[in-house]
DNA sequence: CAGGCTATATATAACTG
DNA sequence: TCAGTTATATATAGCCT
């Protein structure tokens, strides 16, 4: 598409990788957004140079905010390191520990009243706890999300194996002797299958 | 590009829409591949037809893995809107407007800064979106978690079902001519393993 | 309806200032 | 380093099967 051909691997001059970076990336986006109107279909381009900015074109908001939200997601995995690390700066081993201090203190405050000062000290503490655990949340969430896909993937596969394999059968036997199958309930000796598929 | 110069705007023909949308889907996945190896940069994209069917390319992993979990999440675009609604209450009438409203305000600080009063009102409503938008989050992850459990039990009976299939084939047929199967790499039904949750 | 086939419109690699 | 130009490579609109 231009004075010569080049083959599709990475650009080794780090310039030339650069502008066409920049040329490819508006092509791209601007095919994102033609495709979205002309077709009238939903289009999300999301693109991050390895410098870590970030490009992108969404064909409608909803799209938009669902990728924003992602894109939050993941940031928040990466931070969850660094945000355990500020929890532990932050005095407390433990969240437990956090927790009893804070009520120790809240019931406190019937008592005595804690000072603004306490209190702006409580809430930086409160605050860095719940990112904390916010981040935990989620990062346990998406990746309970992330090994149901994994099984949901891996059981797809070994249903194909077994379609596979009763095809194969099939086509190696007469039609007519396994046309009238019983229903696979009957439930026959519990013989493992000897295939392996992994 | 084509014979005649087609205007940006909605083709009107349903099979020219059609037509031009498988064409330039894969042109635009194509390009996609192409700056994501070219200029080693992270490059996702998805796409999804008025029909609801999903197509997507990502250039890694993570990328991958957020776009799928995005991808269980497509058919609750739905709830997105109650969520824009949820915003909607707050005053405003978009997400995308409470941020560039926020953002402006933010930007303006600098200036002349905000009353006391105006950040007081500004952290209520933020407050009050995060706390809506935070909630949605969780249940859409709980949502999906759920599909995919569902979903995960499903598979693990049909498997159930083909394996007792294999078996009463292999019961009512000699063993030995069975025993030396061909490996089983027969394509049938062949469905893409794009999951509809919802 | 999917899959080729051109003629053209576009995108862009290398060049230029 | 950057925007503009140009020669080519690609993408694709309208056809056709």
């Amino acid at each position: 598409m231009g004075r010569r051909k080049v083959e599709i691997k990475r650009i080794q001059d780090k310039n030339c990788r650069q502008v066409a970076f920049c040329k490819r990336r508006k092509g791209l986006l601007k095919k994102a957004k033609e495709i979205s109107i002309l077709c009238d279909v939903d289009v999300a381009v999301v693109i991050i140079s390895n410098r870590g900015r970030l490009h992108e074109f969404s064909s409608n908001n909803s799209m938009t905010a669902m990728l924003r939200r992602y894109e939050s997601h993941v940031g928040a995995e990466k931070e969850i390191n660094a945000e355990i690390q500020v929890a532990e700066v932050s005095g407390f081993t433990t969240m437990g520990e956090l927790l009893q201090t804070t009520e120790r203190q809240l019931e406190e405050t019937n008592a005595d009243g804690l000072t603004l000062t306490d209190l702006i000290h409580l809430e930086n503490e409160l605050q860095t706890a719940l990112i904390h655990l916010r981040a935990r949340k989620t990062h346990l969430m998406l990746e309970s999300a992330k090994v149901l896909h994994e099984k949901e993937k891996l059981l797809l596969e070994e249903k194909k194996h077994l379609e596979d394999n009763i095809a194969s059968i099939k086509k190696n036997t007469k039609v007519n002797e396994m046309s009238d199958l019983p229903a696979p309930h009957m439930i026959c000796g519990q013989q493992k299958v000897t295939l392996n598929f992994f």
